[in-house]
DNA sequence: TAGATTGTTAATCGATTAACAATC
DNA sequence: TAGATTGTTAATCGATTAACAATC
């Protein structure tokens, strides 16, 4: 990384250029150029180039880009150049979508632990994993010394959650409980609400 | 609505501005003002009356917003005063999740149908409904005058289903596959993808 | 009234676009 | 070489913030 500080509505885009990339490769290409990216992602040509420079110069002039180094780049960048455990907390419907999900192994996550505060369904099985006792979920996150957490309990619950998460040394949430979340800043939250994104599109209608 | 035209990074934030109201609204909150609310969504209090004063003086010198009324203003200005019917396409793991979730109804969404094109899914039932199958969906949406549809089928299928939804005249899609999708403008779409939201915060740990 | 808070203006800050020299 | 496309600069455009008169 070349630059100092990057702004977050670049590093917002950069994983929706890399999931465009992947796909292109999965489809046999080689390389592409920012107008074509552009065209896929709907952004303009000029910002992709804009965006990518800010991290180095990984085009050639008159071809392009080559999608496979371009790939290894955006990867190192967003650092799912690894893989990344995460828990899922909240063993309802969504929680269970989420841990069937097969779609993060090959975007750098592995789901390590399901956990869930009601006793009747702890011990059941989801996929190969055991939903386990919130109760014991700090000292587990310690343990596992997991980052990133998936929060599926409802809204009532979700602050409370999200204070023990954090307790645990989580320091990234994806939050799909209906609620804003009240975290320090050095603790990075993505919000899931169907219902919020269903509302940005009403207006139009 | 006395502007004109307003930007859609201001109309992205009234959803989350209407949620957190709501939740104070169930606390039994009467009023509010653009530095409290603004703490509980984490904007600034200016930015917040800038936004809402886009439609409107909804506030009161010296004691704020009363909340119901600027509910009431947020949902007419959304377009979520009434119910909006909607229909899932794709009954997998996320399409149940989907179809299970209970927190449309008082946010002013209601499904009226789901869809598969795998025929040993077709006539089974996810709840109260029973999944039709894919190749009667563009008549049935159609009769319906369904206008938003959430599509949760593979990525290598989305964009061909999100097609016909738009020949059934379809013109909001919440999209679940991990796809970029082509639209012409005036149709929208709203991406969630839960590896794009998690690679957006693995740059800053 | 005195205190609080809005709505709005102007200033600042940041993001996007257009254009083009460099160069593959 | 000629054509294509990058990386980058400068210009434009848009969004956010600070400040405060208006007023409840």
């Amino acid at each position: 990384m070349n630059a100092n500080k990057i702004p977050d509505i670049i590093i917002g885009r950069l994983p929706v250029y890399l999931r465009a990339l992947q796909h292109m490769q999965d489809m046999g290409l080689k390389t592409t150029s920012s107008q074509e990216l552009g065209e896929r992602v709907g952004i303009s040509a000029a910002q992709i180039r804009k965006d990518i420079s800010q991290f180095g110069e990984f085009g050639k002039q008159g071809t392009g880009y080559s999608i496979e180094y371009l790939i290894k780049q955006l990867r190192e960048i967003l650092k799912v150049d690894r893989i990344w455990d995460m828990v899922i907390v909240g063993a309802g419907d969504m929680g269970h979508a989420v841990a069937n999900y097969q779609g993060f192994s090959d975007r750098g996550f592995s789901i390590v632990a399901i956990f869930d505060n009601d006793k009747s369904k702890v011990g059941q099985k989801i996929g190969q994993f055991t939903i386990e006792d919130s109760e014991t979920m700090v000292n587990r996150i310690k343990s596992l010394d997991v980052k990133i957490a998936m929060l599926s309990v409802p809204a009532s619950a979700a602050q409370a959650v999200a204070d023990q998460l954090m307790q645990a040394g989580v320091r990234a949430i994806l939050n799909y409980a209906p609620i804003s979340l009240n975290v320090p800043n050095n603790v990075k939250v993505q919000y899931i609400d169907p219902s919020t994104h269903l509302q940005r599109m009403t207006y139009y209608l």
